[in-house]
DNA sequence: CGAATAATGATGTGGCTCATCGAAAATTTG
DNA sequence: CAAATTTTCGATGAGCCACATCATTATTCG
């Protein structure tokens, strides 16, 4: 059964220095009475509560701009500088690095191309140098750092691996963390790629106001990333999601009607194929249309396996093709309504390709954040 | 934003009460020396808390027994009898109330049969006969309640109806809640049964070391109840699990390769011809055989969807035709390895028929839960 | 009777609230 | 233009509550 801990009476303080640290971030900067009322303490008691956190180095004092009438009053303001958090995107084609502060706001952030068929030393060495150009770019230590979350393709098990499956050549014995670990010495989370944009896209994209998502990645991959009750499921073996693995579900095979779609130009770069298709069936080629028929009658099968098992509140379509979600989502929301009980709101990603390195720096806040609320609050003088 | 609600000093001794609870609950009588060593909290400060717990009806004295050297300690339980909750299922074939306390003991059941074309009216008199039945047996009167669980078939709505779906004929338009609230001013929840089911198999079945759980209902219905984290998940509008409902996944038309499998005999009652097909199939009849392997061919394909999705650690298999699970765990083992990724374990239910009200019975221990831990403790006095 | 353990009481400390008073800046007023 | 007034912030002290620690008394068994 869960340890039924008896609390001291300093937990109180521990506790009320928590929630005035809650009722600051992300907010403007606030006045001792403003605090106060939000949190319900009486003003002497925030007045003291704030004065350790700004001993401390967890909150920071704004001098008073003078625009009211009476004494004006000094204002807080959470120190988001006091931490930082790390978000990487390790993809086929790119390695993205985001650097962000404990508020979430992104200080840097550095892209370098890497190869689809790059081999696994390549990458991680792509990926350190990244890591390092973004580091020196903010003027910051490793040790500023104190979570890392790394995005990358496949199922993540228990071990940070992708032992099930990865399309990157030899990636699957990679370990992306202990790689990390030695530069380091905070907590490095890996997780799937797929489940970071969903992430995302409830933080700052086009679910923020959903608990139940399903994200679906269309685009040259398919996949899915699942979020219940406002919180990311990974499964028991981190595998959740994974639906496109059913033959039945043509995930697989469904982006070729694009990238195959009869009429595309020779030569042509992989990359621009879909784009050209898009803009072929916006134009009303007849080939170009039916491919998309096809890859959405395609995607909507595994959709619907999703919708029907889950009974999400909003669906989230992301990925590449998802640039042009316009001429995707109605004969989607058509398929669904043919094979679903309740069909949830089909919604475009407005997060694009910076997606899953914004997941990552969530779940690295998320991560910073649970360490702090369940170990209480250390000054992060020990840090600095 | 979370309200940060700040801590009066009084917080203390609610939160030290709660972990004493807490510490005593589903454990045998403790002493004050024990509690105060489980809970971290000084000898005299526990005594008190449970000496207020005590006055307030919450814990309850046992007088020592004398076996130990030195002055024999005072013994304190948790007064499970301080409320009671109901657990109920309405079926199409029974109406089974449980009645248990705060611990979750069964001290009274009451069973009583219905007709699946029953008409609403018929059926919810025979709940309400029931339930009297139920409480007048255990000398209960209903303000004693402090919750109610009622498990229906098909997907229920935020407003505790099955408007989408329903086998019962006209239950569609009722509402449980509303019908009960006028007897009980308790919470009185409804919930699908396939969900119920799979809480139940989490709290006392087969499946109590797992958090993430799909329980299958195989039997003359076909169903999914989902438990990941820990946690009973609904969907949105509450139709997680309905993967039956894709026409690809055939689990409407599954139960017929048993129901009507080729050789039944003539006349032979409904409730029988699935009891009947195992006992040949395990004598070795080709027929037999061939309905089973269809069936399960036919539930793999939707429980394959299902673990793909959520990758849960167990699969547990329920409802009526468990009863033969050993004919069915194998061949459903080896669809689900030639469908998934990762192949959860796959167990048999052990519950059986009392599995939905059981579950109905945890439920509603938990929305008593939810209200005591999350509004603090007041006297049950004022509920007695 | 002594050893061992339980219950009880006395004292001290940390943390919070409430009430009050002093301080600083803007507005009003002579 | 300067003094008075208003308004709000900041600081301090009294009181309370819940807990811890330590000492004392009570009860049983060997």
């Amino acid at each position: 059964m869960a340890e039924a801990a008896g609390a001291d009476v300093s937990k109180l303080r521990e506790l009320n220095s928590l929630s005035i640290v809650r009722a600051l971030r992300g907010q403007p900067p606030a006045t001792v009475t403003e605090l106060a009322a939000r949190t319900g303490l009486s003003r002497p008691g925030t007045d003291v509560v704030i004065r350790q956190l700004v001993t401390d180095g967890w909150v920071q004092v704004v001098e008073p701009d003078g625009s009211s009438v009476g004494r004006p009053a000094r204002r807080y303001r959470f120190n988001a500088g006091a931490g930082h958090v790390l978000g990487v995107d390790v993809g086929g084609h790119k390695i993205l690095v985001l650097l962000a502060d404990l508020e979430g706001r992104v200080l840097h952030s550095h892209r370098r191309p890497v190869e689809p068929d790059d081999d696994p030393a390549t990458r991680l060495a792509a990926v350190d140098a990244a890591i390092t150009e973004c580091l020196s770019a903010a003027g910051m230590r490793p040790d500023q750092i104190w979570a890392v979350t790394v995005g990358v393709t496949g199922p993540v098990d228990a071990t940070g691996r992708t032992t099930l499956f990865t399309p990157l050549p030899g990636w699957a014995s990679v370990s992306p963390a202990d790689h990390l670990s030695a530069r380091f010495s905070c907590p490095i989370l890996v997780e799937n790629d797929c489940k970071l944009a969903a992430v995302a896209e409830r933080w700052k994209g086009a679910a923020q106001d959903a608990d139940d998502i399903v994200y679906l990645l269309a685009g040259m991959r398919t996949g899915a990333g699942l979020i219940l009750d406002g919180t990311l499921r990974r499964g028991y073996g981190g595998a959740a999601g994974e639906i496109g693995a059913l033959k039945a579900v043509r995930w697989l095979s469904a982006p070729s009607h694009i990238e195959n779609c009869p009429g595309l130009p020779a030569g042509i770069h992989p990359n621009d194929k879909a784009a050209w298709v898009f803009e072929r069936a916006r134009e009303g080629d007849r080939d170009a249309r039916a491919a998309l028929r096809r890859y959405v009658k395609d995607l909507a099968v595994g959709a619907a396996a999703l919708v029907l098992t889950l009974d999400p509140q909003v669906v989230v379509l992301g990925g590449g093709y998802s640039r042009s979600a316009d001429l995707l989502i109605d004969p989607l929301k058509r398929e669904l309504h043919r094979l679903c009980l309740r069909v949830p709101e089909i919604r475009a990603s407005i997060l694009g390709a910076d997606s899953v390195a914004l997941g990552a720096l969530r779940v690295a806040l998320d991560q910073v954040d649970a360490e702090l609320f369940s170990d209480g609050m250390p000054a992060p003088l020990t840090k600095a």
